[in-house]
DNA sequence: AATGAATGAGCCTTCATTCAT
DNA sequence: TATGAATGAAGGCTCATTCAT
């Protein structure tokens, strides 16, 4: 990759940066074009060079820190492990992701409880894969209740983000403990 | 209460609706004041002679909904019941109120996830202190595990919001079977 | 007069007394006539029973703290006393005036230069007719410089409202040495 | 200076142009932004790129315009001069400058009896220099009466705002005998 | 006479997007 | 590629005036 090319993928990273900075911390349209240009240090005609428009900057970003966010989850993970492993080593990621990309937090809850937003179609089908297989596996073997693999996605980490957000607030300091004791809780919950 | 006072609460109603509809459907900066006053009948001045301005109109709006929902959980609660009743009815409530009511439901998590709103410090003290007592006698009769209250919360009823979502993209049918099985796992997550 | 005649005197003063408060304090556009209302302690509706609207409700306004302005420069003026005597009386009654009644000459000179308030035609001929005798009885006794009235009194008191304005910034001190310095002045402006 | 820097003056300059006609003509708040903007024959927002808003394009102009009045009044000014002539040109200027720019003068009394209007405090001190080193001069000579400059400056050139508006509203006619005149009077206020 | 809720036109300002350079 | 001046539609809010009571 040359000089030129690294230019247009700072640029362009850049940008995202910038639209991912503001965005968690004032709102999608509290975040004008001209500022986040401003923000990410390029003109604010370029960034419609990069990208059609504000909708599709943002659905970008969105994909982007979509997946990220999953591989995160999975990093580490290996199907050689045990279900239980798999499981608590996936609670631990996402967590901890949580807590170090706070802004990506913020962001992918706006964004997905935002009506307005036109819900990108992407494709994560890959990047859930591993999911799926563990938590079908998991019934198959009969150590999941028999529910559908996202019925136990969502049992199993949503009250993830609550709990970040708690922590975020204030109102409990998410240690080493309490992610443990509330990942054991989220097993607890799907295990038969 | 005379046909006055009966106008007033009604035309102050009908922009609280309107607001919800429209908000709900369209996202906050979506929805003109305009419209509101205009979907409620009514002209865009006389929204301000109810409220200061947009903000503390959704602001009002939220605590009337936050307030009605966390009523909506406690219907029928009664500490007469065992802690597992309790539980369960919770759930069940709340998964119907969500189901039932969904624009309430879009526009709470829009509103919570919204970092532009300035959060209202409405007082829901009083309207939380039936989950905190649950989850704290569950906790001394060592039933629960023992985690703080706001945790045994969330542990308990996060997964609602977001199996109510998959319910309303398609991928799921929240049916009764569903969801009573669904209500076991949390029940199972926080028990000992 | 009764005690209903009393009440609408009342009325319409408390009216004409917010309003110039109000004005001298926030300018026209700065004045809604809600608060003039909620200041005099009336309804909005009302005042739209003694005034036309806010501009007749302002020039009414204008006429009577004009005419009581001129008035006030004539206290206990007198074609016996000398032109001299006469002249100085009118330059300290006006100064005083001015500087007890600071919202008086706030709101004229407000309105005089206001290009968008069509300007009444009020008939002060009666008000100015001693002014106009002052000066012409000076100009035909060879005291006065001869010039027309009109001009004779903008150079005796344009002064005045500059040195008043100067007072109440803080610049300078309106004292009797400064005022009858100042008095001396004017009149040998125009004396021959 | 190139062609962009050119139409950066000229679009600037005619902003402010469009906005000194329209409010001395309308006044502050009979004349909206876009009026301002499509006599100017430019866009609305363009306007808030070169002023921040309405108040700082207001406060600008007011700058401009006091300090160019200031500086007309000292046109060929000199100190080489006798006190005499230097005061007589003063007058001169004034007036001169006054009833060419009528409009002018009357953004700056509006202005100046604006309550409503945050006043700048712009640094005219350098510009009223002259002014006070004429007055100081003259009494230290013993030339002038003993008062502050400030109160000289406004026995000499109050009466000449006064007599612009007589002269346009049609009472007076000022020629060059009326201006002699009444120049000659002011210098014979303040003289000893 | 009196109230004050209600209307709706109009204003200041913002901002996504375009385009001349 | 890159800039940023320029556009103009749209939105939140104000306020003079009206009118049902």
């Amino acid at each position: 990759m040359n000089a030129r090319n690294n230019e247009i993928v700072d640029k362009r990273s850049a940008i995202l940066k910038a639209t991912l900075d503001l965005i968690s911390e004032r709102g999608f349209h509290n975040t004008p074009m001209s500022l986040i240009a401003k923000t990410a240090g390029v003109s604010t005609g370029i960034v419609y060079h990069y990208f059609s428009g504000k909708e599709e900057l943002i659905n970008e970003l969105y994909k982007e820190i979509k997946l990220d966010t999953f591989q995160a989850m999975l990093a580490n993970y290996s199907e050689d492990l045990t279900l239980r492993v798999r499981f608590n080593d996936i609670w631990h990621n996402y967590v901890r992701y949580s807590i170090n990309h706070h802004s990506r937090g913020l962001f992918l809850e706006q964004f997905e409880n935002s009506p307005y937003l036109k819900h990108v179609e992407g494709d994560f089908s890959e990047a859930v894969a591993p999911f799926f297989n563990l938590f079908q596996q998991g019934v198959q073997e009969g150590i999941f209740i028999p529910l559908s693999p996202i019925v136990l996605f969502d049992l199993s980490f949503a009250p993830v983000a609550a709990l970040v957000k708690r922590h975020f607030a204030g109102y409990i300091q998410m240690d080493e403990t309490l992610i443990q004791a509330a990942s054991d809780a989220c097993w607890n919950a799907i295990k038969v």
